[in-house]
DNA sequence: GAACCACGCGCC
DNA sequence: AAAGGGCGCGTGGTTC
């Protein structure tokens, strides 16, 4: 058997969409979208450095199936596996072994902040004196861009203004392949790399098959939807115009008061300045200036609801209304639309539907009408993005969807969705990792967690048990502040929390349940402030799954060490989970595809006949960990189930 | 015209 | 002592 050979690939792509034009076109990185237009290989051979440029991918495919011992590396391979194999050269995931971007994912020791401020200040230089071509965007702590010169001591290297460039292509290859020993030298002594190599490349190959695979949607209902979107949206624009007339009459006043002060003043300026100063030169200056100023007035925009500045001037100095936020802070956002609404403000009803059905005709429905491709929209995941370890979505982010479209989701036919999220996974976590006896007990005996919460919060002594049916709202209210506090929220939040629902409690007694709260969970409390000293203190964290984060600014750590700690380890346990349960039902022959994650919950997509046996399986890899602590085992619990369509 | 920022909002 | 955190995207508005 021949040796395996580690290959180091990276493509180059473009825009492949005819008349596109756009500046921050994004079509590079989406397959369909993009074109390849060339591939660099890099690698070693006793020492000495290989290289190849590959412009033609059948070429391409034919070197890499003629000697099957060359295993790859690249740099995210996640993209350029896609890209490959999207473009006709099949190459088997398990072959892609090797991602210095995973690896600096895994690594606790990071590019520091004043460098990453250092690159970012030479690349606005770069784009400065750049005469064509594309701009340098900015480059995250895991790029490439970033991690050469950084781990390598190469200088910063920018890409070249043809972009198909031989040389450019061959250094990235060539710098990813070098990092990759760098950092394995690093990951192995930071005890990080089976974390990489056993969690964060299986879960990008994941990733990959499940944006190859891609989600279903109805696209019946996306073009209802799109229309009746933008008919609302129309609609309450509409009725607004008309209630807002005088309003908008009144802005456009004050712009021609403006305007004509501003051309009064130059005109004035102008004929002061006059050599000549004849009756006929001062007239030709007046009619110049009126003209220009009778240009500027044909140019004042009409009021724009879209803008806030607009909507501030509007509703706050306009209509009078009292604009501040429950934080004290003015804003048209719509926590303080929805207290005028309440007031009864028919207008600002208005306004806030015609922003909700704006956001759906102008985010949502465009992105499935544009991105998905016969009638399946492909995704993207990003493991190296999120700083606490969370995955990210983009193009598009699938991770934002409205609760309210999510019936567009549809298994395909002859398969059905299996839509299962951790319940309460924070709470469970901070009960595993802090062993704190209260927040256990209240886990453990499957008591309400949110009921405790309201209890000390009204300081009552409610039953449990029956407080959801007879004191929903209290609950609903003790469910925001209990868990915001959980998480390291203080007074200030419960005020908000308290006026939304129309209580006027003081600063003080906001400040004193914040406390009663903290006090409630003890072992929270001292968890947090043991985690605070040691990540001040510079030392790594790690998680149950070996992930370490280590913080380098002391004064960077509050609330972050541990929101980070939970969250992290919340995403690392649906990723594991899921990436257990998916080996298990193909080991079984079951033709089971992930399609998506959301933090706490995966969506699946099973053959119809095997549903029931596959959430079984997903159910018992997603809670069979040991969260032991000296109380006991915290239990994990699963929700959710089979269905059509993404929705419970 | 491109880059950048703030705001607002969808989700967890 | 006090502090929620994490994302991506569209729009408006400013600046170079």
């Amino acid at each position: 058997m021949s040796q395996e050979i580690l290959i180091g690939l990276d493509c180059e792509t473009e825009c492949a969409v005819d008349g596109c034009s756009g500046s921050d076109c994004q079509h590079a990185l989406i397959p369909h979208q993009a074109r390849i237009t060339v591939v660099g290989a890099y690698w070693e051979v006793m020492g000495a450095p290989c290289r190849r440029v590959f412009r033609d991918l059948a070429e391409l495919r034919l070197f890499l199936d003629t000697f099957p011992e060359l295993m790859i590396l690249a740099f995210n391979g996640k993209f350029d596996m896609k890209m490959l194999r999207y473009h006709g050269v099949n190459i088997p995931i398990e072959r892609w072994v090797e991602d210095p971007c995973l690896q600096a994912v895994a690594s606790y020791v990071k590019v520091p902040e004043d460098y990453l401020q250092w690159y970012e200040a030479k690349r606005k230089e770069h784009n400065k004196a750049r005469k064509k071509g594309r701009a340098h965007r900015e480059a995250g702590q895991h790029s490439l861009k970033v991690l050469a010169p950084y781990f390598l001591g190469v200088d910063p290297f920018w890409e070249p203004e043809d972009h198909d460039d031989d040389q450019y292509v061959l250094l990235d290859t060539e710098y990813a392949y070098k990092l990759h020993s760098v950092l394995q030298t690093m990951l192995k002594e930071q005890g990080t790399e089976t974390f990489y190599r056993e969690k964060l490349l299986p879960w990008s190959r994941m990733f990959l098959e499940a944006e190859e695979r891609g989600v279903m949607l109805d696209m019946d209902l996306v073009n209802r939807g799109a229309a009746e979107s933008e008919a609302m949206a129309k609609e309450a624009k509409e009725a607004l115009d008309k209630l807002w007339a005088p309003a908008y009459a009144a802005q456009r006043l004050q712009a021609k008061a403006q305007l004509a002060d501003q051309y009064g003043a130059m005109e004035t300026k102008a004929i002061a300045k006059l050599k000549v100063s004849t009756d006929e030169r001062v007239r030709k200056t007046i009619e110049k200036y009126h003209g220009l100023y009778l240009q500027a007035v044909e140019k004042i925009e009409p009021f724009n609801m879209g803008s806030p500045s607009q909507l501030k001037w509007l509703l706050r100095d306009y209509l009078g209304l009292d604009i501040h936020g429950y934080d004290g802070k003015e804003s048209t956002d719509a926590e303080v639309l929805e207290r005028l609404a309440a007031e009864g403000r028919e207008d600002v009803k208005l306004l806030l539907k015609y922003r909700e059905q704006t956001k759906l005709a102008s985010t949502y429905f465009p992105a499935y009408k544009e991105m998905a491709r016969d009638g399946i929209l492909h995704g993207s995941f990003n493991l190296a993005t999120a700083r606490t370890g969370r995955t990210s979505s983009s193009n598009p982010n699938l991770q934002n969807q409205p609760r309210s479209l999510r019936q567009i989701f549809r298994a395909r036919p002859g398969y059905k969705l299996l839509v299962k999220d951790l319940g309460a996974i924070e709470p469970t976590l901070i009960a595993y990792y802090s062993e704190c006896p209260v927040l256990y007990d209240v886990l453990a005996a499957g008591k309400d967690f949110h009921g405790f919460n309201a209890n000390v919060i009204f300081g009552q002594d409610w039953d449990l048990k029956a407080l959801k049916k007879e004191r929903p709202a209290e609950r609903d209210m003790a469910k925001e502040i209990g868990l915001s506090v959980l998480y390291g929220a203080g007074g200030t939040r419960i005020r908000i929390a308290s006026m939304k629902r129309g209580y006027h409690w003081s600063d003080e007694k906001c400040r004193q349940i914040a406390s009663n709260l903290r006090a409630a969970w003890p072992g929270v409390t001292d968890f947090k402030r043991q985690l605070d000293a040691a990540a001040r203190a510079g030392k790594p964290i790690t998680n149950m799954f070996g992930r370490k984060r280590q913080f380098t600014d002391p004064d960077d750590v509050a609330m972050h060490a541990f929101n980070s700690l939970i969250q992290g380890t919340g995403s690392d346990l649906l990723l594991d989970g899921t990436h257990r349960a998916l080996q298990e039902m193909r080991s079984k022959g079951i033709d089971a595809h992930l399609l998506m994650t959301v933090h706490d919950e995966l969506i699946c997509e099973v053959p119809e006949g095997r549903a029931e046996e596959c959430d079984a399986i997903v159910t018992r890899c997603l809670t069979d960990y040991k969260l032991e602590t000296p109380h006991g085992l915290v239990p994990l619990t699963v929700e959710g189930g089979i269905a059509d369509t993404w929705t419970k």
